[in-house]
DNA sequence: AATGAATGAGATTTCATTCAT
DNA sequence: AATGAATGAAATCTCATTCAT
């Protein structure tokens, strides 16, 4: 049993290893970019090996995609959920909670913030791409949530919530992948203080005055 | 004379449709996912007669970027330059110049706004690469000015220009990437009124109470 | 009729002209690296203008070749028929005929001294093909004759006239290609020298003691 | 280890394999009529499975040049080096060695002479073209140094020796190539009797008398 | 479990040749 | 007579994937 169970532990540990650096090259070059052989070398493996874990370059690109997002969804659901909380507070959560798995996940989350639809579409088989999307619809109604909660607060101005959610999320995904293209080593701080700043600004056009 | 004129226009107006059918493919596929064969598909020529036009597919690439976004950043360094112009005023036409050029330089703007650095690095010689990150930082830049004035003109809050440029212009970034994804026919008017709205929130949150 | 006749002159001029043009590309780089662009911009003129002349690439290539060969093999028989010449002076008259062509029909000739029977055998149609050869066969037995003659007016050694025209051939091929790799502008000189000394020693190597 | 080593010499035969595939068909054709298509067919392997060990084509056809030129030009030296040797038992040994290495590493060898600088001109990346250049002035240098020593021990006229050197080895080159042109199966004897002939007529037109 | 070797399918690019004007 | 435009066919090269060991 101990012997199974080691064995399974080292099987996942050589699956998040693959996944790790095959987020680090899909990210840097994109998808269609990307070669097997490139992960390949990158995971210090041989390609062949690559595929004893992932039946094809699309399903690892998958497998990491999908729980970082699943992850945070689930995350987002139980932020929202407090009815009690003040609603600057649940932005602010949401936002750092996104914005931390991004900072452990950190390969996987990478990928997101470079999310394009149009890509998938091609890429993915639809029930996976319907996945995804619902994913994120997830999010976003989350952060609508939040909004429409301020609202009731009389925090926020009577604002189109789910606008402002769509701006704020927006944003937020803006910031992260333009200063991910700015970001040299030592500068990640950089981009956290960009994302608070963007969302106070933003809370603050929303205040009642 | 009259012949070779219209052979340049027809010319002229050929590659012009070439740019504008391969930038409607790479922005819908992304470049490395494009082949020359769609291309040519979709603009009705064979490929051999693309390569009339253009030497290579990143010659081709290229050649609809960086009119595009030279023509944005010239735009953006006269609008900047009026300095008795109310700062709010500046930033709304910095934000409506891109945002029309996005409309009437469609196919062209739509790939800037899935501008990727990483991506670019692989794809471009240095030069032009580097001359694509200048035309950016210059973009960048008048934005700067525009808020720094602002400041200046004792409208906005003593705020870091620098960051509140770069955050402007990521939300803007993000607005147009994230709505584009979600864009179905018809839809245009939706991705407007997100960016306004955008905009609009941002400057309010800047403005001295 | 004088109108048609300067018109025939002209055309003749173009074809002329589109020969050396073509044969100075050919051998420079040899067929299969010569393109019709090349040939055409060297000529200036359009491809399309080359087909009206030829018909195809392969058919500029034997016009270039074949007058020029023919011409040399007629040459050689006339001067291999003089019996009573003293065979060294028939031998020295062959070489240099041949090396005079060579300076005259300076871009035809080239191409013969890159013959290549292997090459040719693709290139050419089978008649086209046997015809040549039968021009170089030709060549060899002016060549074989004199030597024959040489040894029956008692100057040459009893050697084998078949073997030592072979040899004699093979040497100026071999000299007039080598040479022409190594040269340079203003050097032309030096291959005359070349061939004449090699000619010389040879013929001292043949003479009776 | 056993394995290790197994492995390495299978792969050192499969290499030697496709180069004696390759130049066998770049003999035959020329480097530009040759197409890695048939490469692939003679070495019964996929063309991406040559892609596995050369990296392009002209990768490929160097790799078969440049060893058989650079043993060559070793071999040469050590021979030239000999300073008491009578200088006609050099020269035929400098023959000899060039026709043995031709006879022992046909393919490769067979390519080298068909050698023209105008072609490899192009082919080559500079840096190796004229390493190929130099291996063939070093040859020939081998040569002049044997033509300079029978000089010197009085056993041929006051010649120019680098002349001479030219002569023989363009010869040389020139039996081969036009020899090589005429052969059929069964008819390699020929080509040996033919340039045992020249050298040997050569040194006696050499001869003091 | 892991890998070196191999490949089919497909990508970009080139080029001899044709055709409308 | 001449040409700019266009193209089908073929060349070089790449890559996700499989398989024998």
């Amino acid at each position: 049993m101990g012997i199974a169970e080691r064995r399974q532990r080292e099987k996942d540990a050589r699956i998040k290893h693959i996944q790790n650096c095959a987020a680090a090259v899909f990210y840097k070059k994109g998808y269609g970019e990307t070669t097997m052989d490139e992960i390949a070398k990158t995971a210090e493996l041989s390609k062949a090996a690559i595929y004893l874990y992932f039946k094809s370059k699309e399903d690892l690109y998958y497998s990491i995609i999908e729980p970082a997002l699943s992850r945070l969804a689930r995350r987002l659901i139980r932020i929202a959920s407090d009815r009690r909380e003040p609603a600057e507070a649940t932005v602010r959560k949401i936002i750092s909670a996104t914005n931390e798995l991004y900072e452990k996940d950190y390969d996987a989350y990478h990928l997101l913030s470079r999310y394009s639809a149009a890509e998938y579409v091609k890429l993915l088989p639809k029930a996976k791409l319907e996945h995804l999307k619902e994913l994120m619809r997830s999010n976003l109604r989350q952060m609508e949530a939040a909004i429409r909660k301020g609202i009731a607060q009389g925090i926020f101005e009577a604002v189109d919530a789910r606008l402002i959610s769509v701006i704020l999320w927006n944003s937020f995904m803006g910031v992260i992948q333009y200063q991910e293209n700015r970001m040299e080593p030592g500068k990640t701080d950089y981009r956290k203080k960009t994302i608070d700043a963007t969302v106070e600004l933003i809370l603050k056009g929303l205040r009642k005055l």
